[in-house]
RNA sequence: GGCGACAUAGCCAAGUGUUAAGGCUAAGGACCGCAAGUCCUUGAUCCCCUAGUUCAAAUCUGGGUGUCGCCUCCA
């Protein structure tokens, strides 16, 4: 299988072309979130930044394994629970079952694996008496250490010296180990912490060795893509090399990947800083779909700012991108077969090769939505033509689907939980009509803004008029009836019982029986 | 102190050797009863400063300035 992906790679601090380790095949591991707390937006970011490396990847018809995994062990756990007076695991489970709630919200696709530490206790213990046979590991008092200067390339991924680390260092040193920088891979349990039997007594792995443990029960040795937050860089993946080649001796990974963080008045969000947002808090007032745009319109690897303002300035792009999938579908209803598609052809054509080479330059998604927007252009400059042909606006509606996809988003579509409407307010869009051919337009206007209340916009077109609505609502179809009814007791005190008496009919075959009565109209 | 990244129009953001993508905003025009929306036109003669390399640099090299990150948990 061939491509031409290139792909930025801490570890040589280059970009490469992509080979799989097996041919057609990619394994990646991300490492996931720590779970005690709802996640924030900087861990959005590499969620949402590895589900679209992954959708590309099988969008060139790669069969990934994509493994994430849970920290479900670790001290912030610990101390949460303490605080809360709760076990330490539910805490844990709860934040996991809350972190899906975010991740489905935003269309991030499940991975194939998401292991959690206290689950996988043997596969990481047996990991330990490996790295001790081997004589990379250590135990002092129920503690277990690695000794970094037994493993000669510590440093590469992070591109430092050791000696370097230990002039720099700020950490306290803990007299117990043989080098200050040697680090835990099995931690003692004090009273009251939860415990594991283990050859060196009761306690819980360090934070690094579950990530080698895991990747290499569920991907093996020398996987293809392991990925993280750039803070990831140094000390976790760095460890977490040190540990997997000293006992495998193999590369632990071909490529390293590592996105840039979400910043705050340029600085870095964070839960140390406490400048960070939840992201169920923003998804109070964007929709899940603005979000990802806004995380995507940025390459990976840069910084990207955080305000409300820079998610309405993705709102408004996204909502181009919306109106023009809308009125591609509509014109698509209007369409027969001409010879005058060939520019929009070829746009989508354009748009398909262009994309991917920008997903290709290391998943240049910045790059890959501005062909979005060409292609959006050239759609709504046909749109304008009298005569539309059908298979060409279906070509540019597979690209949009196609590429949309890959980045995970979805426009313009059919909400799940939303009522069908379409019988209703074609209904709507005819009385309208009607009120505008007669030059009513009180009526008109007024039947415009009574659907805007309800969340429903209506606009005009040379080919008549559309309807969209924001949010998924739930008691539309009501809401819409109440409308027409409406209208029509405009009708009625207008003696235009043409039209009052055309309303119910239509409404009948809606399934919606009217009743007149004194204290005024009924409906069911 | 050590290591590293970044600096492009009002804002956001691509572009890593050869005419400066795209989005948002703004102004003008077109379709149009209005609204919404869409289309067209207008915007950096220039890419933080500076000295170089080169036929050619936003892009490479040296120096400077500024901002940020990692070196402690963090995505």
């Amino acid at each position: 299988m061939k491509n031409n992906l290139q792909v930025y790679n801490t570890l040589t601090k280059r970009r490469e072309q992509f080979v799989p380790k097996e041919e057609g095949h990619v394994r990646m591991y991300v490492c996931g979130p720590t779970t005690y707390n709802f996640i924030h937006l900087g861990n959005a970011r590499p969620i949402v930044v590895f589900d679209t490396i992954r959708r590309y990847l099988e969008y060139l018809g790669y069969k990934v394994i994509y493994v994430q995994n849970f920290t479900d062990v670790d001290d912030k756990i610990i101390n949460k629970a303490k605080e809360e007076e709760q076990e330490p695991l539910a805490l844990a489970d709860k934040y996991i079952t809350e972190y899906f709630t975010d991740a489905d919200r935003l269309l991030v696709k499940r991975a194939d694996i998401h292991p959690k530490v206290s689950e996988h206790m043997e596969e990481i213990i047996n990991y330990i008496r490996g790295l001790e046979e081997k004589g990379y590991a250590y135990e002092v008092e129920g503690d277990v250490y690695f000794s970094v200067r037994k493993f000669a390339d510590y440093g590469k991924l992070s591109g430092r010296s050791i000696d370097d680390l230990v002039s720099g260092s700020r950490v306290e040193v803990d007299q117990r180990k043989n080098d200050p920088l040697d680090f835990a891979l099995w931690k003692k349990a004090k009273p009251g912490e939860p415990a594991w039997n283990s050859p060196w007594g009761q306690g819980r792995p360090g934070w690094h060795i579950e990530c080698s443990a895991m990747s290499c029960k569920y991907l093996g040795e020398e996987f293809d893509i392991h990925g993280g937050g750039y803070d990831l860089v140094f000390p976790h993946h760095e460890n977490e090399i040190a540990q997997t080649e000293a006992l495998l001796g193999t590369p632990m990974a071909r490529y390293w990947l590592h996105n840039g963080f979400i910043t705050i008045n340029q600085e870095k969000m964070s839960k140390s800083l406490g400048n960070f947002f939840l992201l169920r808090d923003i998804l109070e007032k964007f929709d899940p779909m603005v979000v990802r745009f806004y995380l995507l319109a940025t390459h990976y690897r840069s910084p990207l700012d955080f305000d409300d303002e820079k998610l309405r300035v993705a709102q408004k792009g996204l909502e181009r991108l919306s109106n023009s999938y809308l009125q591609l579908s509509n014109g698509l209803k209007l369409s027969g077969h001409y010879d005058n598609g060939k520019k929009v052809r070829r746009a989508a054509e354009k748009a398909r090769i262009e994309f991917g080479a920008a997903m290709n330059d290391d998943f240049n998604t910045a790059l890959a939505i501005a062909t979005l927007f060409d292609l959006a252009r050239e759609v709504n400059t046909y749109l304008r033509e009298q005569q539309l042909d059908k298979s060409a606006l279906e070509e540019a509606q597979r690209v949009f689907d196609d590429l949309l996809a890959v980045l995970g988003i979805t426009l313009g579509k059919e909400l799940t939980g939303t009522e069908n409407i379409d019988d209703l307010m074609n209904l709507i869009v005819i009385l309208r009509q009607n009120a505008r051919v007669a030059k009513d337009f009180t009526t008109a206007d007024s039947i415009r803004d009574q659907l805007q209340e309800i969340g429903v916009v209506l606009e005009d077109g040379p080919k008549g008029t559309l309807w969209k609505h924001e949010e998924e609502a739930s008691g539309l179809r009501g809401k819409i009836v109440e409308v027409i009814i409406n209208i029509r007791q405009i009708s009625r005190k207008n003696k235009d019982f043409k039209t009052s008496d055309l309303i119910r009919d239509e409404l009948k075959n809606a399934g919606i029986v009217l009743e007149d009565t004194p204290q005024g109209t009924s409906w069911k």
